[in-house]
DNA sequence: TTGAAAGCGCTACCAT
DNA sequence: ATGGTAGCGCTTTCAA
C-alpha cells in the first residue's frame, strides 16, 4: 500500500486514483470529499485520509466546468500607480479571499486595446463577475469595452468611475462634491484666484471635478477665471512634476498668472506640487495654498501636512464586493445599486487663511 | 438564420452551437477557430464569422482541462500597504498581460493560515506557476507553506525574500548590501551613533539588514551600540508613526539615548519618521539625519528630499516573470536562477555632513 | 449507501 | 479537408 501511495504521488492525483485505492467508485469518492450526507461516515473518513496522503487537491477547473460557478472575480483597473487603487484593491482582497474566491487582476494603463484583451480573457476564464474601473469619456459614455461586458451579460460593478447615463452598479466617491468641498474651503479662507489642477481631459471624472469647482464659485457668486483650469493627461507623478515645474516657472514666478490657492484632483498631483515648491524655494501655504483629494496615508507626513478631501477607500472596495456578490448569488433578484460614499474635508496645514491678514 | 442567431446568443455559446449553424463537426470548428492549417480557408472564414456573430468566447477552463496549461500565474504577496509591492506588481502585470496570461493575486497580511488557504486555492486552480514573496523565519526557513509548494512541484519564483538555505529561484534585491550602503553613507558623513530602525523581528529580512549595518561598522572598526537596534512588528505606516513618536519622546528628546543618524529599512518607515519630526518640531537633518531603503517615487517630494537606497522594482518584477516563464516552458531544462539586483545610493538632502562642523 | 454512466466544452487521435 | 470519438476531472442523475 505505501509503495502504491508513493507512486500515485508522482502523477497529478484525481478522484480516480483515490477511488482505486479506496476500492470505491468515483461517485462515492466525490460525495465523501464534499461531506455529502449520502456518504457514510466511515467512507468519508477513509476517503479523506487517502486524499491527504496522496496530496490530493480538487481540480477547480473541472469543478467549474461541471457546475456553473468559477469562484473567480475579475478586476479591471487602469492606474496601479495611484495608491488610491492599491488601497481599494486591498479591501477587495480581504473580503474575497476569506470567501475562497480567486481574484484575477488586470491592469492596462490607459491602453484600451490591452484592456479589451484583458476583458475577453476574463470572459474566457468564465469569471463570476467583474469589478471595473473604467475611463469614461465625457461625451461617449458607452465605450466598446463597456458594451462588451453588457452584451455578454457579465455581472459588473463599476468602481470609482461609471457611465452615469447608464443603469449600472457602482461603488465609489462623489467626485463632484469632493472638489466642491475643496474649492469651498479655499473660498472660505478668502482665496479667490484658485488654480484647478486636474487630470485626464475629456473624461467624466475631469468633468465632475470641474462641476464641483464651478458649483462652489457659483454658490458664492464669485467669478471664474477659466485660465486657471489646467488638465494633465494622467495622474503620473513624474509627469505632473515636470509639467508643474515648467508651468510655475512660466506663469507664476513671473506673475503672468496669479493665484493664491490650488485645488488638485488627486493627492499624487498635490505631492508633485510639493516637490516643485521645495525645489523652487516656494512656500506652502505662504506662496500658495493647496487642497487635494484622496487622503492617502502618507500625505500627513508632508511638510506642511496636506489638507485634503478624504475618499473612503476601504468602504468603496467593500461595497463593490458586497454589491457584486449579491447579484451573483441572486441572479433572479438582481439589484442595480449605486453606493456613493460621501467625501469630507481633512483639515491640516496647507491652507492659509487670507482673511486674517 | 438571423432568428436562429438571436436565439443562440442568449445561451452560453460553444463550439457545438457554431458547428450546428455552420453545418460542420465540432472538430472542424475547433480547428478553424485555432487557424489549424488542416482547415480550409473558406471554413475558417465561415466559422469565425459565425463565432463573432454569436459572441463566442472559448471556455478557457475546458481548454486547460483538456491540455495541461492554464495560462494563469499566481501571486502570493503579504504586504499590499507597501508601495514597493505595488510597483513590482505593476511590472509583473505589464509583462504577463501582454502574453495573455491571467494573474491571480493573493494577499494575506501576515496571516499564515490565510496564506495557506490561498496557496491551496492556487493549486486547485492549477496555475502554471507562482511568484511568492514569503515571510522567512530566520531560524526555520522551511515553513509549512513553502513545503506545500515544493511537495506539489509547483513552479515557484521567490520574490524579495527567499529561504537562502534552499535551492530555489529568486528575484529581488540585495538587502544586506543595501543597508550596508545606507549605514556606510552615514558613517562617511561623520555619524557614529546610528539608529537601525527595522521591521519584522526574527525574519531573514531583518537579519540581512542587521548584517548590512554591522558590516559597515566592522569595516571601519567602529563600535556598535545594540541599544540603537529597534525592530517594529511590520511595515505599517500608522503603526510606525505611533511607535516612533513615543520612542523619540521617551528616549531622544530627554537625551536618554543619543543618535545623530537613522537607517530605516524601508521608505514607509522613513516617511513616518518625517511625520513625527514635523509634529515635534524636530529638524531633518539638523536634529538627526536619515537614510532609507526602497526609493519609492514620492520620497523625492518630502522636505528635505529623502536620501535612500534604490531598489529596482521594475527589474525585480520583470526578472521574476522571465525566470518563471522559462521554467514553465522548459520543464526538461529548468534553471535554478537567482537574480539579485544591486542597490545603489540616491543622494538627496536628508543627511548632514558632521565633518564640516 | 453505493455504482454506472452521461455530460460540462474542448482537443486530438484515427478514420475517411 | 472533415467527421467520429474518446477523454481531461468532476458532479449528478438514475438504478441497484
Amino acid at each position: 500500500m505505501t509503495e502504491q501511495l508513493k507512486e500515485e504521488k508522482l502523477k497529478k492525483v484525481n478522484i480516480k486514483h483515490i477511488a482505486k485505492i479506496a476500492n470505491l467508485s468515483t461517485s462515492t469518492v466525490s460525495r465523501a470529499l464534499r461531506n455529502d450526507p449520502e456518504a457514510s461516515k466511515e467512507t468519508i473518513e477513509k476517503v479523506k485520509l487517502i486524499a491527504e496522503k496522496l496530496n490530493y487537491y480538487p481540480n477547480a477547473m473541472a469543478k467549474s466546468l461541471r457546475g456553473d460557478k468559477s469562484y473567480t472575480i475579475g478586476i479591471v483597473f487602469n492606474d496601479m500607480n495611484n495608491p488610491f487603487y492599491s488601497d481599494v484593491l486591498r479591501s477587495i482582497f480581504e473580503k474575497l479571499n476569506k470567501l475562497n474566491y480567486s481574484i484575477i487582476v488586470t491592469y492596462y494603463n490607459w491602453d484600451f486595446e490591452q484592456e479589451r484583451k484583458n476583458i475577453i480573457n476574463l470572459i474566457s476564464k468564465r469569471v463570476d463577475g467583474i469589478i471595473y474601473s473604467p475611463i469614461i469619456s465625457q461625451l461617449n459614455q458607452q465605450t466598446d469595452n463597456i458594451s462588451l461586458l453588457m452584451e455578454n451579460g457579465i455581472e459588473t460593478v463599476y468602481l470609482d468611475n461609471y457611465p452615469d447615463k447608464l443603469n449600472v452598479c457602482y461603488s465609489g466617491g462623489d467626485h463632484k462634491k469632493a472638489i466642491y468641498l475643496a474649492t469651498k474651503h479655499l473660498l472660505d479662507n478668502g482665496h479667490r484666484d484658485i488654480l484647478l489642477y486636474s487630470a485626464m481631459p475629456d473624461t467624466l471624472y475631469a468633468k465632475q471635478c470641474e462641476d464641483g469647482y464651478i458649483g462652489a464659485f457659483s454658490e458664492k457668486k464669485f467669478e471664474i477665471n477659466k485660465e486657471l483650469f489646467v488638465t494633465l493627461d494622467n495622474f503620473d507623478f513624474q509627469n505632473s512634476y515636470i509639467y508643474f515645474k515648467k508651468f510655475i516657472t512660466n506663469n507664476f514666478k513671473n506673475k503672468k498668472l496669479k493665484f493664491t490657492g490650488i485645488v488638485a484632483t488627486g493627492d499624487i498631483l498635490a505631492i508633485s506640487i510639493y516637490k516643485v515648491a521645495n525645489e523652487l524655494g516656494l512656500s506652502i501655504p505662504d506662496d500658495f495654498s493647496i487642497v487635494s483629494y484622496d487622503n492617502i496615508e502618507i500625505v500627513s507626513a508632508l511638510n506642511p501636512p496636506l489638507t485634503t478631501i478624504h475618499q473612503p477607500r476601504k468602504e468603496i472596495g467593500e461595497n463593490a464586493v458586497r454589491i457584486l456578490l449579491h447579484n451573483i448569488n441572486n441572479k433572479k433578484n438582481r439589484k442595480i445599486e449605486k453606493s456613493i460614499m460621501s467625501p469630507y474635508l481633512v483639515n491640516r496645514k496647507s491652507v492659509k487663511n487670507l482673511k486674517q491678514i
